[in-house]
This record gives structure tokens, sequence and C-alpha cells, in this order.
DNA sequence: CATGAATGAGATTTCATTCAT
DNA sequence: AATGAATGAAATCTCATTCAT
């Protein structure tokens, strides 16, 4: 019988992980020590480690949650009804990373669970089922846009939705890297080239 | 072993930067301490430190190599004559980086250079000059396209050419993490999808 | 081994300040590494590390302490009611000095601190503030001896303090470095010299 | 039969002692490497070495020539005839001392020979043996004194230079840790002193 | 449940010295 | 005689993790 509430330690592992978040956010996951994070907790060394038994299982806790809300939105916009054009979607899920690539945002750490999953199994994971499911959402929508007549019947979508993929990921790493790149420029993108793509119906 | 031949020197540079990049592709920068530089070139550590002063010189000569070839590559097709049509030209670019990202190819490092960029101002220097440097180039292309007629006069070439660059790191990344990438099927996968944005001239 | 009190902290502080000033004496501070102190201490890295955070704060902490001792000697010299004559003065001061300079004395470090005074900063200032406050003693001195009618009432009392202000490090000189002082020398030694300087009050 | 004339060998030496005590004058002893060395003599490291077996060698023969003109000038001092007295003859050697230890003055080596003396057994040869040499000679003005019947003929010379031969190490401290010494004042300062000591002959 | 002092392996870097050329 | 590339031991300091209290 615990002698703590669940509730307790729910908020302590919270504690934990928000502290380490806005560290490896700020500094980098390599140059956050764990002395970092007792710090930003307010916890002392023993009390983190109770709940995590490595820094490394911070850090996979931390990663895995990186993509999460996008993917979720990304899930709205690919099964919408009617179904969303490809030039809207890009651009909403366009903008919305961008939105989530700001200064504490949390896909800053993005580059960083890509670094990190070519050489820790653990945390390859977490990053590899995250991309494919990401990456199977893209190839359910070019399939959904052949059901629709929207794109030839030969369309391979496995290989569509694989390219479509980078759009996200390329204008992440502009706007972490380079810093210039706003939503209204995304839009215009996106509708320039995608207009080709997809011809409005005739009528 | 005195008075030694420029040649001499450039090699040992060679020598210390082929251990480094060998030891980067395959651990990791962070996992890859000094003596494992020094193991990995037969050389002692006064003689690394002959060459280079710090860890992160060594790093940055070896990130700000690893886009080299594959820019060249990108600029030879974007400003091939007669013009290539986008499929083309994204498939060859396409099919290159996967060969550059097997084993011990030097694209492995990319993430790990994105990684890096966002928090040491060298490195950033570096990585961000590079991404502009490929983004401005696919931003020509979309230039190209429109002078040519293959794209609406109105075409945000900026714009579009942002997108555009997204493709390459995204099959990377599916290359990287996931390893299920062959070129065949990114051979299919950008005809598929850019048949529509580039549809053969109407007779 | 948490929530230790006040107390125990302040001990272990001394303990290693007490193992490096033990080997800063025995072998020089700068034949001093810091495996030596943890050695001496019987403590880790990380513990020493813990209470100060670089060498150079374990230098400083010890040779901040040199002279305090025999400051507060010459004080109490000084200000002592009656006032003392000179001849009695300095070889009290000095048989005292000569003490704190045997085998494990702590004087033994001031060579050192004037040496390190001259390029390093942090050190320069606690050992130019001895000094200054030594020679401000010894001003203060003078000051009394013209005051009780023993030196002209021209005197220039900034300047005799500085000259007497050398014979302390004069005898610690031969101490340390020749060995070859006694207290018994030191007080013939400034009785004669001094004679002349501090007749005895005429009937 | 030697190739190259014993004047060029002396040449060489001069030039590495020349850089040496440059550089140890302004970095200090510890902090002046012999890679320091090798670039302020504009030689080779194997050139260095072949005039000097180690870097003590070259800090050996740095500091056996560090008092050498002041001890010249001391003698000339105490063996002037007619006999000078303590006050213009402490009040000269001083001036002098003080004028050795400005920004390149090479009396700023002697804390640094003081503390290496008290470790190092070679070093402390050379420092000991000037140490005693400077120390005799203010024995022997002392002498001089009592022959000329100006101190009394109880006066115990040993002890009575021993005491004299803290005045010049007491100014130098002053002038390299504080700086604010300047030879006026060490004139009035000695003057006023030693009045005292060595009355004006009597009518 | 929580504390935080302590551990100690390991990281990067320096530097006196050697020796093949 | 001179070069200077190379050596490699050793120095300082960090940091993930443990465990007595």
């Amino acid at each position: 019988m615990p002698r703590v509430s669940e509730e307790h330690l729910e908020r302590r592992r919270r504690q934990i992980l928000d502290a380490a978040r806005a560290r490896f956010i700020r500094q980098g996951v390599h140059a956050t020590s764990m002395q970092d994070i007792f710090a930003e907790a307010g916890l002392s060394a023993g009390a983190v480690y109770r709940y995590f038994k490595s820094k490394n299982e911070i850090i996979e806790a931390i990663l895995s949650t990186v993509v999460g809300d996008l993917h979720t939105y990304l899930t709205e916009l690919v099964d919408a009804d009617p179904l969303l054009p490809p030039d809207e979607l890009i651009e909403r899920i366009t903008v919305r990373a961008m939105a989530m690539s700001g200064e504490d945002g949390i896909l800053r750490l993005a580059p960083q669970g890509w670094a990190l999953a070519m050489y820790d199994a653990e945390i390859h994971g977490y990053v590899a089922a995250t991309i494919r499911t990401l990456r199977d959402t893209w190839i359910r929508y070019v399939h959904r846009l052949v059901d629709a007549g929207r794109l030839p019947a030969d369309t391979d979508p496995e290989a569509a939705g694989r390219t479509l993929f980078g759009v996200v990921p390329g204008f992440m790493l502009q706007r972490l890297i380079l810093d210039d790149v706003d939503p209204g420029q995304v839009r215009r993108g996106t509708q320039a080239l995608l207009a080709g793509l997809y011809p409005p119906p005739k009528p």
C-alpha cells in the first residue's frame, strides 16, 4: 500500500520532466547535466533518481513526447471530412510546426532526437516509431487523394507519402537554424508549388 | 622529423580528420573521445593537438564538409542545360543523398550537425551557411522553371524553393533512422508526386 | 549522508584546507597536484570540488591565512600600554615570526604568496591587503613613538614605517632559505642596531 | 675542433636567456612554457635543448643573475672611502633596488627565486649563496661602522647586519606588490629612521 | 519519501623533452 | 648545428550515480 498518492507521484514525475525539458530546449541535451535538472526542478538527486533510473530514461521520456501533439493534429487534418486539398493541409501543418518551434517550443528537440536515435537503441525505438507513424499518416492521406480521384489511380501512395513527409522537417530546419521562415511565406510557398500537383477540379 | 613537406602536414591533417570522421559516424560525435581519435589515427595526443587546437575545431572541420559534395551535385543538376524536369532532378539528388547515407556515408553526420548547430555558435555558422546555400540553389531552380514557363509566372520562387528544400532531409531521416528507403522507391515516389506539378508540355 | 550539520561542512572544509596547507608547505604550491590534496585529505575528487571550485580557490584560501596570526600579535605589541621600545617590539615580533617559520610553519608559504601575487589577480588582492595592513601597523607604531617624544617631531611616519616593515621579511628569508637564524641572535641584533635609534631616556 | 665559434655559442646562449628572462618577468616562471621560450627566442626546441638540458637549467641560469648587479653596487657602497653613513648608503641601495624592480626589471624575479629556492635543491644553492653574500656584505659594513667608532664597540656585527639585510627585500615587496613606493619617499624614510641610529659626529 | 554528500572513472588539454632528418 | 614533429605522462575538473541518514 503506497504511502503517497498516485497523484503525488505523477506530479513529481511531471515536475522533473518539465525541468528537464526546459533545460534540454534551452541548453541542449548533452549540455544539460543531471545537476542542472536537480536545480531546475528544485529537487535532490535522490528524489529524481527515485522516479527515473538514469539520465537516459529522462531523455527518452522527453523525446518520446516531442511530436505527439503535431501528429495528433496531422491526423485530424488527414482524416478531415471533406478531404482537405494538399495545399491547405500542408499549409496548416507547417504553420503549426513553425509555432511549435519557437523560443521554448518542444520541436526544438527534434534534431537532437534524430541525432540521438542513430546511436542509442532505446531512443531509436521511440524516434523510429514516431517517424514511421507520421509517415504512415502521410501515406494514408495519399491513399485518400487517390480514392477521391484527385491523384491518378496508378499513384504509388507509399512513395508519394514518403516524399510529402519531408516538408515538415524541411521547414523546421530552416526555422530552427536559419530562423527566417514566417508562416505567411510557408502558406504562399506550399500553395505555389502544389497548385500544379493538385489542380482545382475542372468545371 | 623536422622540416617536413607541406604535403606531409596535409596528410597528417587528413589522417586525423579521417580518423575523427570514421568514429563520429560510427559512434556519434559526443560518444567519441579524443582518446578514440588518437587511437583511430594511430597518433599521440600531442600530435593531434598540433594540428587542431581543440576537439571542437575537429568537429567543425568535419561538419563543414558534410554536404559539400551533395551541394556540388545539386548545382550541376539545377544548372543543367537543357533544364531538368523536377521529377528527374529530385530523383537524382535523392538517389545520391541515399547513397551518401550508407554504413559509413558522410551524410550520417547531418542530424548531428543540425543538433549541434543549435547550441554551438561556431558550428551554427557552418551549418547555417550550408543550409542557406542549398536552399538558394533550390530557389534558383524554381526561378529557372518559371523562366522556362514550366511554372506560372506568379509563382513565389523563394517560397517554393523553401518547400522543395525539405525533400532531401525528409528522405535522409527515413534512410538514417528507419533504414527502409531504397532508391527505386525514391524514383517512383518523386515521379508520382511531381508528375502533376510539372505536367508534360501540351501538344 | 545528507542534511548534514553546518559543523560537518565546516569540518570538511578544514580537512581539505589542512591537507592542502600541509602539502603546500611540504612540497610547494605548484608541485602539489589536486591528486595530492585528495590523497592527503582522504577524500575523492568530487568531494573536494564540492567545497572549492578550483585549485586556485584553495590556494587563495590558504594564502589568505598566512600572516593573520602574526599580524594579530604585531597589533598587540604596537598598541601595548605602556609603549614598547622598538628593540623589544622588534625582538618579540621577530622571535614569533621565526617560530612560525619552522618545519611546518605557515610562514613558509609567504614567499610563494609573494611570487604568486605578482601574476594572479585574485591572490594579489589578498597579499596586497595583508602587506598594506602590516605596514599600516608599523606606521601607527612610528606615530606612537613620535607622539611619545621618542622620535623627533619632524619624523615622516609613513616613510619610517615602510622601512621597519622590512625587518620581518628580512629575517624570514634568512630563516627559510639559509636556516641559520636563531632567536637569541635576533634579539642581540635588534638591540644593537636600535639602541641608537631609541636611546634610553636620559636621566 | 668545433665547427662554430665560441662567440657564436655564447651569442646563442644569451639569445635564449634573454628570451627566457623576458618571459619569466612578464608571465612568471611557472606560467612560461618551453614553447614560449622557443617562440620568444625565435629558435627551435632542438636548438634550445642543445644549450640547456632542461627548463630547470634555464631557470637556474636566470635566477643566478638576479641580484648580481645589485650586489656589485652594494659592495661599492660598503667599501667606499670615506665610509658612507648608513642613511646615505641605505638610501642609495634602496633607490637602486627600486629602479631595478620596474616594468621589466630583473628584480621582479626575486620573489620567485625565494619561493623556488625552498623546494629545488639546485636553485636553493644559487639563491642561498646570493643571500649569504649580500648579508655578509652588510655585516662587513657594520664592522666598518664599529671600527670607525660610529657604533659601540660591543655591537654584534653579525646580528646587526642580519637586521639591515631586510631593508632591501622590505622595500622590494612594497614596490612589487603594492607598487606605491617612490624613491623620494625611500630617501626620507631611511633618513628619518636612521638619523637616530647613526647620529652625526659630535663637534 | 527525500536528502545531498560522496564517489571515482573519464574527459580534454598541456607541456617538457626526444630524436629522425 | 639546427629543425620541429611527435611523444605520452600528468594535470585539472566534471558528472552520472549511489547510499547512509
